[in-house]
DNA sequence: ACTTAATATAACTAGTCAGGCATATAGCTG
DNA sequence: CAGCTATATGCCTGACTAGTTATATTAAGT
C-alpha cells in the first residue's frame, strides 16, 4: 500500500508527474498530453502516488485535479542527512591535507 | 552502465550497503555477514555501486575493501531542492492562513 | 434517458532484476 | 605447486512492474 519513497521515485514517469505537479495542479488529461503514454498508464501512476500520499485529488466536474503533497519527500531529506554530514567531513579532510601540504 | 541514482537507491540491499559503508570501509566478507544474503549477491550489488560511482575498491591481500564515495548523492540533493522550496512555500501559506484567522 | 467527456479499473504481456548455485579467478601459505 | 581464502562472474529462475487494450464508472449536456 504505502510504498517506500525510494521505489516511488525510481520510476521516471512518476518523477515527471511530480515535476509537473510542482509547477501547478493538473488534470489527468493535462498529464496525458505532457507525458506521452496512454491515459490508463497515467491514471495508474497517479493512483500509486495517491496511495503513497504524494498527491491528492479534487473533483472538478468530470475532471480530477491532482495536487502535489510533498510531505513524504522529507523522508528522503532525512535519509540523506547523514550522508551529507559524511561528504562534508570528506571535504574538510581534503582541505586539511591541502593545508598541511603547504607547510 | 551509469545508472540513475534513483534506481540505485530503490533497492534495500544497496541502501543497507551504503549505510554500512558510511560508518566505515568494509570488506566484502564483512558485508556478507551483515546482510543475510549470499556472497555472490553482495558482490553483484557492489559491482553496481562501483559502476555507478558510489563506491571504490582497494585491495588488501585477498580482500577487497569498499569505500563510499557519496558525490553522486548530490544529484539527489539537487533534485530535491525545488521540492524543498515548494514545501516551504506550503508551510508559509498555512502560517499566513493561521495568522489571518486570528484577526 | 441518451450521448459524449473524463477518468478509473481489469486482464494481459514483455522486460527487468535480485537472488541462488556453480564455477572461475586472484592472492596467500606451507 | 598444492591447497586454502576471498571475491567475482555466468547462468538460471521467480517475482515484480510499467505499459497496452478493452471495459466500467462517473458526471454533464441536451
Amino acid at each position: 500500500m504505502k510504498a517506500q519513497v525510494f521505489d516511488l521515485l525510481a520510476d521516471p514517469t512518476r518523477r515527471r508527474i511530480l515535476d509537473a505537479l510542482r509547477e501547478r495542479d493538473r488534470s489527468v488529461g493535462e498529464l496525458v498530453d505532457l507525458l506521452e503514454i496512454s491515459q490508463p498508464a497515467v491514471s495508474k501512476q497517479l493512483r500509486i502516488l495517491r496511495d503513497a500520499g504524494l498527491a491528492t485529488v479534487r473533483i472538478d466536474a468530470q475532471r480530477r485535479i491532482y495536487r502535489l503533497t510533498p510531505a513524504r519527500l522529507l523522508e528522503l531529506d532525512q535519509w540523506l542527512a547523514p550522508y551529507r554530514a559524511f561528504w562534508e567531513d570528506r571535504l574538510n579532510d581534503m582541505e586539511k591535507t591541502l593545508n598541511s601540504m603547504e607547510d
